[in-house]
DNA sequence: ACATTATGATTGTCGGACAATGTATTTGTG
DNA sequence: CACAAATACATTGTCCGACAATCATAATGT
């Protein structure tokens, strides 16, 4: 019988001493927020130069797991959906995603947050989104920065609310990608504000009737009246976000 | 008047490194599949030394937006939507998402991701999702591995129709987090293969006649009987995914 | 006892060196 | 001349050593 070897690994040391690392994060050995030890001892335990932990340990950093915490001291993180999320749409817009096909996914996504977001939502998040109303209702009119950062709060607010932090990181995600748009077409639809506060209203009336039907089609209406604007506006669904 | 200064820029060396050419590739100078220059080219430009340069090559690298091509070569990319995919779903998997959060999200999403599919699928999406199907229906009895293959392929197939990068991504690290505990659900569902190939037909068959209602009803089927599938197989919706 | 100073540890940056590897060029051969 | 083989070259991966900057801790002075 012929003898088989296995593929050598001929990863680079610095990609292994992340995997190295990486893996007892995972594995639970070393929990969030426990301190690594300093590179020189890194390179002991590894046997590798300092040039190869530090690689390593970028690497890591990019993806989230460790970060440089009191004293410059690395710390094990895990990553928060903020974070997730801010990765993934920077990802996507560099990907060469479309406002259309964010949008889409926006108007797919939001309803059925509402709908969830009905059957769920504490006191504390409801008030949180009538204090995102209550402020985009004294916003001074034509302050379309201050509009579209109010829209924007609601969604968040909402996404928050659900209390799962998967949703969560996703609508985030799409929060991120469209607050650029948003503003263009805010900027250019008259009535914008009254038609967002009385949006944002009905939503909030049925999340606090805990009527999900009620909740879902408002959403959509919201949802629909600002693919208006889009058309409004003119953006090119096509065109690149950037 | 006292004049101010602006805050001075403290980043490392490393991390202005990255900034620098990320920076020229979200403005387009340097477009997919550019070249960059080699790391000694680099270190003139920039003035610094070629461990500053490798290690802000690093942090590019984990965010997915330069390569190692042919010749060693450092090329631009541009993220695709399963790299995305991926790295998010690492990301939350870390994060300590729990089951219950990513099926609740699956639950939200793939209904509306079913009823999309049937005004847009054309018939090439269709006929993969049809080989999946005789997939799973050629499945031997018993293999539990290939019957949860054969079922996250269908979501796969699926997402992959939509011709949305965005939906692909979200949809994609679902299925990645979903994977690995399906294969305990299908493990202890009696009857799993014919209920997974029953659904499977429906929806096609839904998607086949544009029948979106349909679709996206069969699909709500389908995946409340996976959840039955983990609530039969006792699989704890508050544990961590890992 | 508390503020200040000295000490030490650690990271960030530099410079140079060399082996491994893949590319490009030259050379040899029909 | 065409094509294969050998060579030279360029680039990355890895190592080593050094030092300034920064922060924590210990020592010191009042």
């Amino acid at each position: 019988m012929k003898h088989k070897f296995k593929p050598l690994d001929r990863a680079p040391v610095y990609v292994k001493v992340c995997n190295a690392i990486e893996e007892d994060i995972l594995s639970g050995i070393l929990k969030e927020g426990a301190l690594l030890p300093t590179e020189a001892e890194l390179c002991t335990q590894f046997g590798v130069t300092r040039s190869s932990v530090r690689e390593g340990i970028r690497l890591l950093q990019q993806s989230g797991l460790v970060a440089r915490g009191a004293a410059k001291r690395l710390v094990v993180k895990s990553p928060k959906a903020s974070e997730i999320a801010e990765t993934a749409s920077r990802s996507m817009a560099l990907g060469g995603a479309t406002f259309g096909e964010v949008f889409e996914t926006l108007a797919m996504l939001y309803p059925e947050a509402a709908r969830i977001a009905a059957g769920r939502l504490s006191d504390e998040a409801l008030g949180a989104l009538c204090d995102v109303r209550d402020g985009l209702r004294d916003a001074p009119p034509g302050a379309a920065d201050e509009i579209v950062s109010y829209a924007v709060e609601f969604f968040q607010q909402l996404a928050s609310g659900l209390d799962n932090r998967v949703m969560l990181a996703m609508l985030q995600s799409l929060n991120l990608m469209i607050g650029a748009s948003l503003r263009r077409v805010i900027d250019q639809t008259p009535n914008a504000h009254e038609r967002i506060l009385g949006a944002q209203s009905e939503i909030i009336e049925a999340l606090k009737n805990r009527d999900k039907n009620q909740a879902r089609a408002w959403m959509t209406k919201h949802i629909e009246d600002l693919r208006r604007g889009y058309v409004v506006a003119k953006v090119n669904l096509d065109a690149r976000i950037l």
